[in-house]
DNA sequence: CTTCAAATTGGAAACGCTTTCATGTATGTT
DNA sequence: AACATACATGAAAGCGTTTCCAATTTGAAG
């Protein structure tokens, strides 16, 4: 009994108008009249018709629908990166296809050819993704536009902060305050695949060190995983009894710095009058926390990736798109200081 | 110079085959020799060709594409659902587009008609998002399966868990360790637009404290946010000194509970010698919060409401799908007891 | 060496729109 | 009033697959 779902014929027979007409008027394309738009749209509201994607896209060439790869989403940065994003996307009327990729590495793989390729997406914003060149060729050649998030892709456009300077500069807050017993918990080089992120923050702090010709223990540069839970035990390991302990901790995140300030508390250390502790994020959770951090605003930072994109979209049809030197934007962060740096302790 | 983009035509020419053998060897569906998929997949390769998902989705009704509705992706609860979800639905070759609601209330009818129905998802996957009978209806009529995470749909599929044991047990768990001074933090009346989770939480609290014959001053009912910030003010209300305090707080969230853990910290408040906290969620930082709660694990939600739709859809063709009776399933939860939940300081 | 069922294959008709092109028609100019 | 210009509209040609159907091959069995 329920017949077919009903098609575009069926809306122009209902109003009265051509299937051309009708899709000019539901589609929003050329030009159609308002009393011609009106009659299609009531005669689509009455048959419960929408404009097939697929039927559309086939058509058109046009997907309205943009390609987010990201390592993990249960992550905060990413998650406010998708965030971002997302709100842009619904804006513009754009669909967002979400790929994680760190779930399983094999899928990495898959996921370039299986997904990102098929034509089904008109552009990708890549977060924190290394994309060998020739992949980036690979999708610029069927005119997608590629973005990348969080360090440069060769060859697209990109939008990044300044990680080494942000390193050193938080290094740089804490020797500022008279700190000479500064640690560095930094990203696990397992972890270094995609732009070498943790390696370049790490360099920052040892410049900023090495140019206020402090030194530091060996065991004093930490790594760990990302999160909370891992930095927590690295810097129980770090502050444990017994040993000379830093004044001043630069945490490589600030999902890692809140870890350490964690641990210091199992050992009563305040924060900060025995303990500094610094971060870099602008993490939700730094306010209660008190965290002194450098806001890199992801939530922001996905928003203007979204928008750089779909502006590049909207400019022409796909293949007469102008091809651009690639452009390497660098976003603002915020330096926040709260309370949980301050002068070292007296000796 | 760059041609056209290669078209399964030019593949069937260069292999020697016909277009429909090489469909059938490239998108693995009707039976080919292996000779045959070898050669269309030699031609494939040699011709960078992939098959487009617009014309696929369009020839076969088929999209390989799920939606996932989530009010919001930066949040843990979400995110680890969607995490899960992504994970299952790579592994089965399916896309996933995201949408998320909470950004605009006013995206939320347009997500719907604009996005779900246009016929480029196969399935929905609902998080805490009401639908209304109708809307289901429709989705259910271009024969999509939905399925609704974290609260029933009526006329759909659904998993969830038991928000009013789960709170009715956190309640007991206290008041089995002898606390009779407790207080309950829960979400705001806003946010119980989608499922009355709140509401429920608050219900399990009330029934427990009043099967004990428990009472409790009427501001020890509060609410907020589901965020650690905006709990943590919250708390620093109820903690607030020269009043009576509450020997324990359940709060409806882990990390509302995070947020009356740090906020009883800065009163100078043990956790739990002067103060017990429990929470429901099962969120990764209860770790280092010492936390006792529920673990819900959000991440298996996930993926088990995404392998169940997955299920419905292999098993036949969209059009002769049968429509069982909705099922309602509950996801089992783990208690999990940590070290911020004891027995009330002495009088 | 037949015979028959099962496996493979190719031709061609969908799939449901968008868009170009050509043709009117309304609007504005001098 | 005559002519140019911009807007509206319809017919029809794709867009790039999938899949039905019929034809051909293959393989096993007799």
């Amino acid at each position: 009994m329920d017949k077919k779902v009903a098609g575009i014929k069926d809306v122009a027979e209902l109003s009265g108008l051509s299937i051309a007409t009708v899709s000019r008027a539901l589609g929003g394309k050329g030009s159609v009249s308002a009393k011609s738009r009106k009659l299609a749209q009531d005669a689509a509201a009455e048959l419960g018709f929408v404009l097939s994607y697929a039927a559309s896209s086939l058509a058109s060439g046009r997907n309205h629908n943009i390609g987010v790869v990201v390592p993990a989403v249960n992550r905060w940065f990413f998650s406010s990166l998708v965030d971002g994003i997302s709100s842009e996307l619904i804006e513009a009327g754009y669909d967002l296809t979400l790929y994680t990729t760190s779930q399983n590495e094999s899928h990495r793989a898959t996921i370039l050819t299986d997904f990102l390729l098929r034509k089904r997406l008109d552009a990708v914003i890549a977060v924190s993704l290394e994309l060998t060149e020739s992949e980036i060729q690979q999708l610029l050649a069927i005119h997608r536009p590629v973005m990348g998030v969080g360090g440069a892709l060769p060859g697209a456009d990109s939008i990044h902060v300044n990680d080494f300077q942000l390193a050193k500069m938080a290094t740089e807050h804490l020797i500022g305050l008279g700190h000479t017993h500064i640690a560095h918990i930094g990203g696990a080089n397992e972890y270094d695949a995609d732009f070498k992120l943790p390696l370049t923050r790490r360099s920052g702090f040892e410049v900023a060190m090495q140019e206020a010709k402090l030194s530091y223990p060996a065991d004093w540069l930490q790594t760990s995983d990302f999160t909370v839970n891992g930095t927590y035990a690295t810097a129980k390991g770090l502050l444990a009894a017994g040993r000379t302990r830093p004044t001043a901790i630069f945490a490589a995140s600030d999902e890692m710095a809140f870890g350490a300030i964690m641990a210091a508390r199992d050992f009563g250390l305040r924060v900060p009058e025995d303990l500094s502790v610094i971060g870099i994020d602008g993490h939700e959770l730094g306010e209660v926390f008190g965290l002194t951090t450098f806001d890199q605003n992801p939530r922001g930072q996905g928003a203007h990736a979204a928008r750089r994109i779909l502006a590049h979209l909207e400019q022409q049809s796909p293949s007469e798109r102008v091809q651009h030197a690639p452009l390497a934007e660098e976003f603002p962060t915020r330096f926040v200081v709260r309370h949980s740096t301050a002068v070292p302790p007296p000796q």
